[in-house]
DNA sequence: TATACCAATCTGGTTAACCAATTTAAACGT
DNA sequence: ACGTTTAAATTGGTTAACCAGATTGGTATA
C-alpha cells in the first residue's frame, strides 16, 4: 500500500476529518447513548483511512468522554445525549492549540484557588514538602543561580497539597508550556528573585497558617508582574475583584 | 509470544512502571535538556515490555510537555531542567483519577472566571449562538422535558466566548463526567427548570450588557445548590470571597 | 416452549514486519 | 588531509497479521 510521511498538523486533520464522521454517522444512523459503533475495521473501511487513524480518533473522543470502548467488545456511545454530544464534537473540532495568553490567565486562576485551598486543606505531609520545594528555592537563589526550576517545583507542592486532583492535573498539563516562554515573560525572574523569597516565604506562612484569604492576596502580590501582563490592555474592569 | 490481556488499571500501571523507568534511565544517563532518548525499541527490550507500552508512555509523557519525538530522528527531553522534569515525573506518576467533587469545584471555578471573560470578550457572534442555546433551553423546559443537555451546551457557548482556548478544553473535559453523575447532584434540576430559565436569562443579560461583575454574581446564584455541596462542610471560610 | 450449551464469528488489543526520512560513517576524489 | 558524496544503519511512524475474550445464533435437551 502507498505509504506517506504526514506532518504533524496534516495528521491532525486527518484526525479531525475522522471525528467529523464519526458524529456524521452517529447522526446519520440515529445512534443513541450506550449504543455501539461499527468496529474499528469497518469504519476504516467506510472512512478510507488506517485502522490506526481510526483508533486514535477514538481514543481522543474516549478522553473527552464523549465514546468508551470495551475490550473484545466494541466502542459504545457514552451517557450523554444526543445534543449534548452533537456540542461536544463541535467544540472539540472547533478547539486551537491555547495561545500564551490564555495559559497564563488559566495559571493565575487556578493557582489563586489552589493556594486557598491549600491553606484549608493541608495536612503536616504538605507542609514538609512545600518547605522542602521553599528552601531548594532559596538556596538556589541565594548562591546567584538560576531557581526557576525551584520556583515551579513550589507552585506545584502547592497544587498537590490542594487535594483538588482535577486541578492539580491542569497545573500540569499547562506549567511546561508556560516555562518554555519563560525566558520572554518570567514569573519569578531572576532579577526578582531575591524579592521572590520573601513573596514564597509569605505564601509559605499563610498556608501554615491556614489563612486562605491572606494566602490568595500574596499569590497575588507574588503574580503582580504577570498579573499586569495579562490584563493590560482590553479588560481593565477585572482587575478588580 | 505468550500474550496476557490486561484490564485498564493493570495497564495503567504498566505504563506507569515504564513511565518510571525511563525517568530513572535520564537521571542515570544524566541525560539533559534536548539530548535523545534511546530509540523505542531498545526502550522495550531493556524493560521488557512491548514496543508499542513503550509509545504510549512516551506520548503521555509528550502531552504533559516532558518529551516531544521527531519522526525518523528521536525522542527528545524537553527544554526543562532536570529538577523541573524530575518533579513533574513524580506528580504525574502519583496523579489519581479525580474525583467528583474536585470536578464539581474546578467547574465552579472556571465557569465564575468565563463568564467574565465572554461578558468582556463577546462578540455579537458569540451573543447569537448564546441566544441560540438559551432558545433550545427555554423551549425543552416549557414543554415540560428534561433540558440538561441544552443546559450543558448554553454553558459551554460561554466558554467559547470567553475566548480562552485553555480553559474551554478545560470545561469540556471535565463536563462529561459531571453529566454522568448528573442525576445525583443536579446543577439545573428538572425541578429547578422553570428558575433556571430566569437564572440563564440573567446571565445573557449581563453578558450582553458587558457586564462581568454582573455576569460572575448571577452564575453563582445559578450554581447555588452545586456550590452548597461542595462547600458544605470542612471548607467552610471560603464561601466568603 | 423455554433453557442450556456450543461453535462460529466478531471485537478491541497486541505483536511483528515493513516504510521512508534521517542520521551516521565510510569511501572517494581532490 | 580535508571536503564531498554515497551507502548502510537507525529512527519514529505505519500497516498488516494475530490473539484471546466476548458476542451471537442455532441446536439440542429438558
Amino acid at each position: 500500500m502507498r505509504v506517506e510521511i504526514l506532518t504533524k498538523s496534516e495528521n491532525e486533520d486527518v484526525q479531525k476529518n475522522i471525528i467529523s464522521k464519526i458524529r456524521d454517522l452517529i447522526n446519520y444512523k440515529n445512534l443513541e447513548p450506550d449504543d455501539k459503533l461499527p468496529s474499528e475495521r469497518m469504519l476504516s473501511e467506510k472512512f478510507g483511512v488506517s485502522r490506526n487513524n481510526v483508533r486514535e480518533a477514538i481514543q481522543k473522543l474516549e478522553f473527552f468522554g464523549i465514546l468508551n470502548s470495551r475490550p473484545q467488545s466494541g466502542t459504545f456511545i457514552a451517557n450523554i445525549g444526543a445534543i449534548a454530544m452533537n456540542g461536544m464534537f463541535d467544540d472539540i473540532l472547533r478547539l486551537e492549540d491555547p495561545d500564551f495568553k490564555s495559559l497564563v490567565e488559566t495559571r493565575i486562576l487556578l493557582e489563586l484557588k489552589t493556594v486557598k485551598l491549600a491553606s484549608l486543606r493541608r495536612t503536616e505531609e504538605d507542609l514538609k514538602e512545600l518547605r522542602g520545594a521553599l528552601d531548594a528555592y532559596n538556596e538556589k537563589v541565594l548562591a546567584g543561580k538560576d531557581a526557576v526550576e525551584e520556583d515551579l517545583l513550589f507552585h506545584l507542592a502547592i497544587a498537590k497539597a490542594s487535594k483538588n486532583s482535577s486541578m492539580n492535573t491542569f497545573m500540569l498539563i499547562i506549567t511546561p508550556e508556560i516555562i518554555t516562554n519563560f525566558e520572554k515573560y518570567h514569573v519569578c525572574d531572576a532579577n526578582q528573585s531575591f524579592l521572590g523569597i520573601q513573596e514564597h516565604e509569605d505564601i509559605y506562612e499563610a498556608i501554615k497558617n491556614k489563612d486562605p484569604r491572606s494566602a490568595k492576596e500574596k499569590m497575588k502580590i507574588h503574580f503582580k508582574t504577570l498579573y499586569q501582563y495579562c490584563y493590560n490592555s482590553t479588560d481593565k474592569k477585572e482587575n478588580k475583584q
